[in-house]
Formats: C-alpha cells, structure tokens, sequence
DNA sequence: AGCCAATTGAAAATCATTCTCATTTAATAA
DNA sequence: TTATTAAATGAGAATGATTTTCAATTGGCT
C-alpha cells in the first residue's frame, strides 16, 4: 500500500487494529488520515470523496463498514446532527465532547464533561441508573461568527 | 371526527395549533394522544401503527409531516439513539432533557440541565458562542433494572 | 513465495424519508 | 346550517441512505 500519508494519527490506528486482530488496509488508514486532516466533521460521503481522492476507486460500503468499526474501536466518534443526519470525527478515544459549527460543521473539542458534575439526585430519586450519556453542543466558531 | 380520546394533552395542542393558524385534525391529535399515553419514546413506525389502530387508515407521511410540525412547535422531542434510529417522546414545550431505558425505552425527565451550570470557559476561550444543545442520558430505569 | 482468513468492491436489496398530486376536511363567514 | 377555500391527507412514486451478498482481492503470517 502507498505510505504518503503515513503519520502519528496513522501509527495510532495501526497499533489498535493490530492488537484487535484487524487488518491494516490502505482503505481504512486513508479514512483516518481524511478525518484527522480535515479537522471537522464529515458526512460519510464526504469521508467516501476524499478517500477515492486518495486511493482511487473504494466502496461506499466499505467506508461504512470502516467508520462503524472506528466508532467502536473509538477511534472516531458519530455525531448527531438535528436535522438527523450523522457525521463523523476524529477522536482519540478519551472522553470529550463536541461543539459543533452549524456554519461551516468544524468540530471543537472541549475535555471537561458538562454531565460529569451533574447532580444526579432528580435521576436517581426516579431510579434511573445513568450507563452513558450524549451530549453534544452547536453553535458558532469564532471565524464564522466574525463572517456573520 | 371523534372524540373519544380528547383529554387536557389534546386540548393544550389544539391550542397552540389555533394560534399558529394550524388545522386540529383528527390524525394530529391522535399522535398527540399516542405519544401522551404510551409514557416512553416511539418510533415513527410505532407512532403510525398506533394512530391506525386509532382511525383506521392513515398515511405514514402524515405521521412524518405531524412530527416535524409538532417537534418545531415544542410539543413532542425527537430523541436519537445510540445506533442512529429516531424516536419521539411528548413534550409540553418546557427545556427538560431526556433520560432513556435502553430496555424499555421508557422516557423519563429530567428538568435540571445538566449543561446549564457547566462552566463554559474552556468553550468560550476558542471563541465558540453556544447556541444550543443536545444533552440525553442512557441507563436503565428501576424496573428493567430489577428485572434484569 | 504461498496460504488463508479477513477485507473489499459492485450491485442488489432493504429500509427510511420525502415528494407529488388528486381528494378530502377543518375553519370561517354568509 | 351550508358554501367556500386554504390547509391537510393518503397513496404511491421517488429519492436517498444504509446494509447485504458474494466473488475477487489482499494483508499478515509462515
């Protein structure tokens, strides 16, 4: 496989497939190099685009395949868009939450967890025992609030 | 159309549907009804099965069209799901979140926002400018809890 | 170099959602 | 009431996204 865009990003994706037992493919490294680079999230088609770019022909099916395993090795992480639709993003497995740009769909992290230091009280009073939990922000970065 | 099922749930939409010049029609006030009574998160197929069972023949574009009409006036939620499914739950308008039984699907409510007291400084300091947010809880409520 | 299970691509199949348009209906006024 | 009219509906077609299938290919090991 072509190395061009081999990096750290890449290294790091390797060294998880290995240990899984998974296979290093040029398809799923270009997919991780795509949302790495990009620095905001992607819809699958997008992620698709960008990785024939790379590579030549690929399947929309295995960009599927590819981004739904990632999610659960976390190494990228789904994000949930109001109107339904989903997109992707880089990330490397820690805890942190999205803002998302409703302008231009740039991804900012922010590692503190909103819901971490959420009196839980009202929850449990109810007997819900809380497993995971969802949180993600929109809004606007700075740049595109300066354009506005 | 009947009125078998009208109760405070139907009188509040019919309501907000007046005073946006909205139609009271038998179908949304059927899904208003289902979604008030069932206590837990639909799906829109659930949503359709139901209100046919309510009024005989009815159009799943219907369902669809009254959901997004509902979900823009504030009266149900549109919840999302780990694996990227849809679902709908009542909602009088207030800004609650939502937690969901994984099991069940139950959903119950929380009206303390767990974002509303975080500390925003880390977000603020990249220039991002919050404008909303999409915050649920997954876990399990003290039924399915027991009985698992 | 060669083997084998894992992975891929292409197309078909499936599933969810939206659109179109002819028909029906709720709200209003006569 | 009844007539009027814009809004809403139902049915099915159209679209779009996602998943499945399966034969062909490839990466990771000897």
């Amino acid at each position: 496989m072509t190395k061009d865009f081999e990096c750290t990003q890449e290294s790091y994706a390797r060294e998880i497939l290995r240990e899984k037992g998974l296979k290093s493919t040029a398809q799923r490294l270009a997919v991780v190099h795509v949302l790495h680079t990009s620095g905001k999230s992607l819809s699958v088609s997008e992620i698709h685009d960008e990785v024939k770019g790379m590579l030549g022909t690929t399947g929309l099916a295995t960009i599927y395949r590819t981004l739904e395993m990632f999610e659960e090795l976390g190494i990228v992480k789904r994000l949930h868009f109001p109107d339904g639709g989903r997109g992707y993003a880089f990330s490397q497995g820690e805890h942190v939450h999205h803002m998302v740009c409703v302008d231009c769909k740039g991804v900012f992290d922010f590692p503190e967890c909103p819901v971490e230091n959420f009196d839980y009280a009202s929850v449990e009073k109810q007997g819900f025992r809380v497993k995971n939990h969802f949180v993600q922000l929109f809004g606007q970065c700075e740049k595109c609030a300066e354009a506005a």
